[in-house]
DNA sequence: TGCATAAACGGAGGCTGCCTCCGCTTGGCG
DNA sequence: CGCCAAGCGGAGGCAGCCTCCGTTTATGCA
């Protein structure tokens, strides 16, 4: 309902925000390490039980009250998607730390190698990566704009760099991946995905 | 703990028959009616609130006790198993009906939109399908194949028929079965669904 | 037909998790 | 430094999970 805790990550240089309403109001300090203190448990708690995990024990080692976790997320759902909006985040912050420190071509082959971790222990993103198509299915809709932003960055520079070649676009190689995920989820599962991105990748570079 | 009650699906290498009807002893007859009636209601309430519906709920509403509930269904997972594999066996005993009622082709047209209804509106279903590919995942295994060798004898059918191509196969379009599923869900996924479905079968008859 | 008995029933009870409500604490401003 | 709203936290009511065990009943046998 009163999701008014959206003004979380309120970036105070950034131009042309995407979307998030401007924070009517600093956060108190305790309320922000509290806020901080939930994100980082449930992640944890989630990748270990499933998304079903105990509200109540992750309150408890988080160290905060029931009320509180109510308090900043009214709902489970709530929860659950500051954490996948928090991880996707990192990954795509992840995207532009390999490019400035790899060749493009390897710096998307190390994304989508990072993609497949991610999603290999947080079946979530996968739901998540399946909303990418549904076109805006509301609350969502820029988070999923954020994967395949930075997607796109990291083969716009490969090709830039002529690494890659330039009749493939980013839809097609998250269709790939949306593939991939499809695929049953067996023990071997993992490195299955991982030599698909290599396919993958050594398709993008062959005439390059 | 003492699980004797698995009789109905111990599900070891008996001989080839179609039904599991365990050699033991025949089930006490108020046995096998709580048991159809809670099946029954299960499936019901699956249907509307999803695999996590009350348990509690489920047995006052087949008229039994909860006692009897876990009696014959000792987790969640097995009267899930339960009303899945039902609901499986009529999807594929609708195959040989719709075989003796219509041409091949349009039998096997028939059963891909039932399919699709079925998985509308049962979820599990979609999960049951991407098992289908994880070869033998334990316990699903034979229900899988239920499936597959339903698809199976109405393609052969149609074949032999000279009704559709013949260089396409059942994986094919199991496959695209599962392209299908993997579609975003919308408000409109039971329409794109159907005319994916269309699709397909034009494509199979094009060449007969 | 009647009886013995194993099979099946059913619900009370203990436990855990969900969520709300409200009195107490404290960060931050004037 | 003192005020006070923003924020905290946990008690409590409710619902669902699952077990245990006393009671009921279907069925095989005489």
């Amino acid at each position: 309902m009163s999701c008014k805790g959206e003004n979380a990550s309120a970036g105070p240089a950034e131009s042309a925000a995407v979307g998030t309403v401007p924070p009517e109001r600093p956060m108190r300090a305790d309320a922000r390490r509290n806020r901080e203190a939930l994100i980082a448990t449930a992640g944890a708690a989630f990748a270990a039980d499933g998304v079903s995990a105990s509200l109540e024990e992750i309150a408890r080692r988080a160290g905060v009250g029931i009320g509180t976790l109510y308090r900043h997320f009214p709902t489970r759902e709530d929860l659950v998607e500051a954490v996948y909006r928090r991880e996707v985040e990192e990954l795509c912050a992840a995207a532009d730390r390999l490019l400035a420190e790899h060749p493009a071509d390897r710096a998307l082959e190390l994304w989508l190698q990072r993609f497949i971790d991610y999603a290999a222990t947080k079946r979530g993103l996968i739901e998540g990566l399946r909303v990418i198509f549904a076109a805006g299915t509301g609350r969502l809709s820029d988070i999923s704009g954020r994967i395949s932003g930075a997607l796109e960055r990291l083969i716009r520079a490969a090709r830039e760099a002529g690494l890659i070649r330039t009749d493939l676009g980013t839809e097609d190689v998250l269709h790939a991946l949306t593939a991939i995920h499809a695929a049953p989820q067996g023990p071997d599962w993992r490195d299955r995905s991982l030599r698909l991105v290599q396919l993958v990748m050594d398709g993008l570079r062959c005439r390059a």
